[in-house]
DNA sequence: GCAGCCTGAGAAAACGCTTTCTGAGGCAAG
DNA sequence: CTTGCCTCAGAAAGCGTTTTCTCAGGCTGC
């Protein structure tokens, strides 16, 4: 006959009760308050063993204001890129005690404010990748966020910071290293139209055309998976390129297995990157050219920059920027010589 | 100045002051109980409006001795098939309203155990997938983490159901495959030692060979990642077999590309396979011959079965058990052997 | 016209913990 | 020997909800 509560499990009372001391005292002992006698406290902690007395952590959370979760935010949970974040968020949260809860809006950018709001409010802080979200939402929301980390965005709101992957750059590196290769006519497979990264890459694209007039370089509509790069084999071809430069990596690797699949060789015939560098990226045949993004570190980074804001300690950092390296591998090679013989 | 309570986010007590009426009522609003005048509960919910206000989860979670929050404990948050069997369990439980709280135990099977209890106490129920804690331990926290629903485990435990993939039957239709292909020496390339899944797919190889005395299978100690395929290139070779049965998909892939760069083809020199079936297996070169694992609907049915212990219904089907399909693709094809001899 | 019922809202207890407040007892100093 | 400080444990007040309990007032029914 251990239980007292009604509720089944063993609180706080129970254990005063076995030790005959007050809910105070075994409050103090379990928490390592040195003021309680020694020889009581070992009391205590023994019946708190007896019992195998655990403390409510919702009980615990309510006194203290606080219940050591973060919760992350990300739009889809089957993005290598966001199970990379989440992964290295996770890892570094919990060397510091903390948990992460999740919550997937499956691209549903109006899911995206209701989740975070609510994933907020259960948590200490906020880990936000709302790539669909508008400008003008997210601003109207990041306030009441707080503690609060954004992905690849960012925000006028103070005390916000954002870790932003260079997409631009990486984008304009690929195509660098397409154009040393000899391409001169370039397509970009466009991710999502309303992803906030996508924007990125475009900018990067335009600050490229700017910067090499002589090169042509077409947009096609793609996506953010296999699929859509599988789906995309026509309009590649179509477009005379011979140089894609894919949204992702699984764009990337839908397309290479398209293209496979019609004949073509990559990088032969056609030669294709991707973006990220997601793990399999390597192990692709051929292996993909890709611009690395350290994502499970961005993941972490997250978690140093919520903590500070936690402990309300002065963020050194406001936020991070984080340059895309170029991985050239198999994927890409010298531009076909004859469309360029065609082409005189 | 709308702000009272000290802790600078407004509560209930708040909405209770400006519509001029007491705590209860706006508990009573809020929560659609009808038994408040309407005229009232206009008020009531206007003033939420105008303040904002929301909710707090934690004192509503200890008023309710609920949390809406389930808990998931994985190996290794770097593993697609714990990231599908996450995202099933995410997006079913998001469904009916519950949020998922992650932890990763990194492989550590003491953190398992820690972990587990850890979670489990913030949340109603737990989804445990703890395949390298020992029967004994296991049989010992279960009851303790009622509702509890495991991945890949079984307990005696009463009311804890088990969702288990029938590993050794697929590794089975695996090599029963390879055999149909002509192959008389096979080896596996085993996952790590003290692994579930691993003993399983042992199991189900001590009953192939029992049925197939004439067919020769060396075990070869490999792990669960890429790299351990990599790495177990030289073993493979030296087995002399010409069937490879790899862990997971993942070790498969690695072993494809290690035999890829010492030039050997597949499945012309050896064929290889994999299990699970992760998305890439698709879009490998050669594609992968492979055990379909349909482990997105896993999670999807771990949360289904945790929901009915969670509402205290009877769960009418105490655990599943998952019939890998054997999914034939481009890294298997005829025994070198067999072919040449039908060839002469 | 009054007893009793029903409706609906406020007071207060409960959830399980932490922490401040209070006060009893021991001890040192005057 | 008394005063006052200090130590340490218990009482009680939160934390923000929900829910039971209580009770006032308006009805119905006789």
């Amino acid at each position: 006959m251990v239980r007292k509560s009604a509720s089944g499990r063993i609180g706080i009372a129970d254990v005063a009760v076995k030790a005959g001391v007050s809910h105070a005292t075994v409050s103090r002992v379990m928490n390592g308050n040195f003021t309680v006698d020694p020889e009581i406290a070992a009391r205590v902690r023994a019946a708190a063993v007896e019992l195998k007395y655990q403390p409510n952590p919702v009980g615990r959370s309510l006194a203290l204001g606080k219940t050591d979760t973060i919760g992350i935010v990300v739009p889809d949970l089957a993005n290598p890129t966001f199970q990379a974040i989440l992964r290295g968020l996770s890892r570094a949260a919990a060397q510091d005690g903390y948990r992460v809860l999740i919550a997937d809006s499956f691209e549903v950018s109006s899911e995206e404010t209701i989740l975070a709001g609510e994933a907020r409010r259960r948590c200490d802080g906020l880990v936000l990748c709302a790539p669909r979200m508008s400008d003008a939402e997210l601003e109207e929301i990041a306030p009441s966020l707080r503690p609060l980390v954004l992905i690849n965005r960012t925000t006028a709101a103070a005390g916000v910071p954002s870790l932003v992957v260079d997409y631009g750059q990486g984008v304009q590196d690929i195509a660098e290293h397409l154009v040393d290769l000899g391409h001169t006519r370039l397509a970009f497979l466009a991710g999502p139209p309303r992803s906030a990264s996508n924007n990125l890459r475009l900018q990067g694209l335009e600050a490229f055309k700017a910067a090499h007039p002589q090169v042509e370089v077409t947009m096609l509509e793609g996506g953010s998976d296999f699929d859509a790069g599988h789906g995309a084999v026509d309009a590649v071809l179509e477009s005379g390129a011979t140089g894609i430069l894919a949204f992702n990596d699984l764009v990337a690797m839908g397309l290479m297995s398209g293209l496979h699949e019609r004949g073509l060789d990559v990088p032969g015939d056609i030669s294709v990157t991707g973006f990220d560098d997601i793990p399999f990226a390597k192990y692709t045949t051929p292996t993909l050219t890709t611009a690395a993004v350290p994502i499970t570190e961005l993941g972490e980074q997250a978690w140093h920059q919520l903590r500070a804001l936690i402990r309300n300690e002065e963020s050194d950092a406001p936020g991070s920027r984080y340059q895309p390296k170029l991985e050239v591998r198999a994927s890409t090679g010298p531009a076909k010589a004859a469309r360029t013989a065609v082409h005189g």
